[in-house]
DNA sequence: GTGGTCTAGACCACC
DNA sequence: GTGGTCTAGACCACA
């Protein structure tokens, strides 16, 4: 498959992202094993040892589980899950905001501009 | 200077974002001269060609205007700072959006994310 | 082959122009692939940068189709090839009209050049 | 001055056109004294041979007369002034049909454009 | 000085 | 193989 990575930001973490939204998503069950560290490291066409790095985070993190021998196991706990989604969500999110303010929008702009965007016909009145 | 640039998108593509930005943010004022081409390279570290490259599309977009002989300026032209200003808006709006969705945030999420972050004090049940 | 190139336009500009042409013309039919960009740079005689640029200012003119890995292909349209011909129409047109008129001819006088020279034959007074 | 000549065509043909343009143009006044050949090569940014050999096929074409030891002047008789502008007419003329019929456009279809490019506002019927 | 074009040759991503 | 980007360095036109 070989992915393309950013070289802006370490390979690995990319890759924790990247099962990161994949398990926010369900894309991954709860429960569900990863692939090995090997397949995931060809089919991204990376070194094993940067999956491997990849898989460390994501345990320290308690978003998945390893087990000797048997492979890694993304956590089956609903609430960890809802803790995961709501981390990811709080990252995109000041990082967008990070963005618009950098770019001199004001809050009352940035929310306007969500909203118009989610539901282009309302006229968006009654902000505040 | 020698800045980083992200290796997912062309180096000229994103220097024109970048002087979007700045014009957006009024780092930089209507009318007033850009870096010419020759140094605006040097100070990003990349090859005079790449800049002439942005420059042109910036120009093909209305937001700098060039005078041979003379150099790039940008536009002296308070509507059309206010469309790109909406362009940019929209843009970055959109990219967040389509990020947000792809990991299974419903837009109401989307929108209380986006709130909650700007009032980190408010519950932000009614809306204020 | 090696083409003459007038040394007052670009290059690249005119090789814009000579597919416009040869579309108009219907040298070239709609979907029909082009050279690759290094054959048409040999057949031409130009680098392959230049035959480059032609190419994608015809496709962001909508002209032609590019498709990473497999090349550029002429728009499938044929609303498109008309809008393609009355803008070369009115392009010639308007250059031709220039000159006359910047040689002091007056709009009669263009008018019944052009007829005379299409039917010499006619003395092009009543406008048959 | 240093003008710009075209590659693709003899500079002293280029010289010649030129000359009959500002003629037919009167910018030129029969009977007025052309630059020396000296002058006009300096002013044009050419070589003394190339203007001379410009003015000789002038003089063969009964367009300029000299006089040893005064210069060179524009021929001062209106009919020869009437031919030269006929011949310059044909000759655009011939060239603008001879590039539209290349690109396929019929007869009608040039008169047509260009009458509506002379008067925008009138619907051209009634063409035969 | 300025911007604009062109060449030569490299490397990448996609198919 | 395809197109797309980038660099290095050259030359031109304009002012």
């Amino acid at each position: 498959m070989m992915e393309k990575f950013n070289s802006s930001q370490p390979i690995y973490q990319q890759i924790v992202e990247k099962v990161c939204r994949m398990i926010v998503r369900n894309d991954i069950q709860g429960g569900e094993k990863l692939p090995s560290v090997r397949d995931m490291a060809i089919k991204l066409g990376v070194n094993p040892n940067t999956v491997q790095r990849a898989y460390q985070e994501l345990e320290r993190q308690f978003v998945i589980e390893t087990r000797r021998g048997q492979g890694s196991f993304v956590i089956d706990d609903d609430t960890k899950k809802e803790t995961l989604r709501n981390e990811l969500k709080t990252q995109y999110v000041s990082l967008f905001i990070k963005d618009m303010q950098e770019m001199g929008f004001t809050p009352e702009e940035i929310v306007r501009g969500v909203k118009e965007y989610l539901e282009p016909s309302v006229v968006t009145k009654g902000g505040k």
